[in-house]
DNA sequence: GTTGACTCTCTAGTAGCTACAGGGTTTCTA
DNA sequence: TAGAAACCCTGTAGCTACTAGAGAGTCAAC
């Protein structure tokens, strides 16, 4: 399987793919003479996991912890429930924080319904209001989950 | 107000104001004989709107969008709205998506609810099922807001 | 034999900072 | 008045997880 191939199977970036290699979440693969990477079929379901945990927003160092846990089976999986429950607490919170943010935004919207010049507009002098303190976001270090905007 | 103050007064560290001034999101200060920088209320009070916005998980295009606004007091508000209405959208979406995760995720830690080795692990062979489908966080562009992971 | 699709490596860019290194300036204290 | 501490300066590199490009090589089909 040729990295066009594997990329397809896994609907996955070849940069990615290549990108993961140099990042040692995926091992190195056989090389033909032309010097194309070779994959086998271990490597699709590496990397499947691989996409699987990050589309649940685990960062690429949560997906290395279980990957090792994964290759040493002899190993119990209770780090593997610690770690997810560590994750499903960064969500939570998250959702938690956003929801503030999000009644936060709406109430600053209520403040201006019409088209006003900037000078009157209740937003801009809202904002602009020093007295407020720093929404709580922003007190927050930075985590690893994805950010709001989508587009 | 040299720059110490200045981050002192906005709770903001140096070296984000001298990033924000490379970023045309603050004009260049004035500068003493030895070229330290000069700061007048005003770079205060912009500072402290940009904070508040960076607060509210604004990207800095969006506040620099704001700040234009509020620099032309001959607009018309309508552009804020607009601009607030579509932050609340992200934030919304947001908040849509990782509620989906944490039930994925809530689902597949129920799966383990016991320590037994990786082999066994209910969690990482559903991981691993790649008959899944990447869940939907991935299939979206990423977009500007944080990320889960807070610490 | 040549076109086109695929692959290779290497580098730089994204957002919003943060953290040095290697200097200069100012202020405080002895 | 000397020296140390605290501050400031510029410039550069690092962070996450990719993404995009340049410039070149390989392979399969026609």
């Amino acid at each position: 399987m040729k990295i066009g191939d594997l990329a397809t199977a896994s609907a996955t970036p070849v940069e990615t793919i290549r990108y993961y290699e140099r990042e040692g979440i995926l091992p190195k693969p056989g090389r033909t003479l032309g010097n194309y990477r070779v994959y086998e079929e271990n490597h699709l379901e590496r990397l499947q996991f691989v996409r699987y945990c990050r589309g649940l927003d685990m960062s690429l160092d949560e997906v290395r912890v279980l990957l090792r846990l994964k290759d040493s089976p002899d190993e119990n999986c209770g780090e593997v429930n610690l770690l997810l429950d560590e994750h499903i607490g960064h969500v939570s919170r998250r959702i938690r924080e956003l929801r503030v943010l999000e009644k936060q935004l709406k109430e600053i919207r209520q403040t201006c319904g019409q088209t006003r010049s900037a000078e009157q507009c209740g937003i801009l002098s809202e904002l602009s209001n020093t007295s407020q303190e720093v929404p709580a976001t922003l007190a927050k270090k930075k985590g690893h989950l994805r950010s709001v905007h989508s587009d």
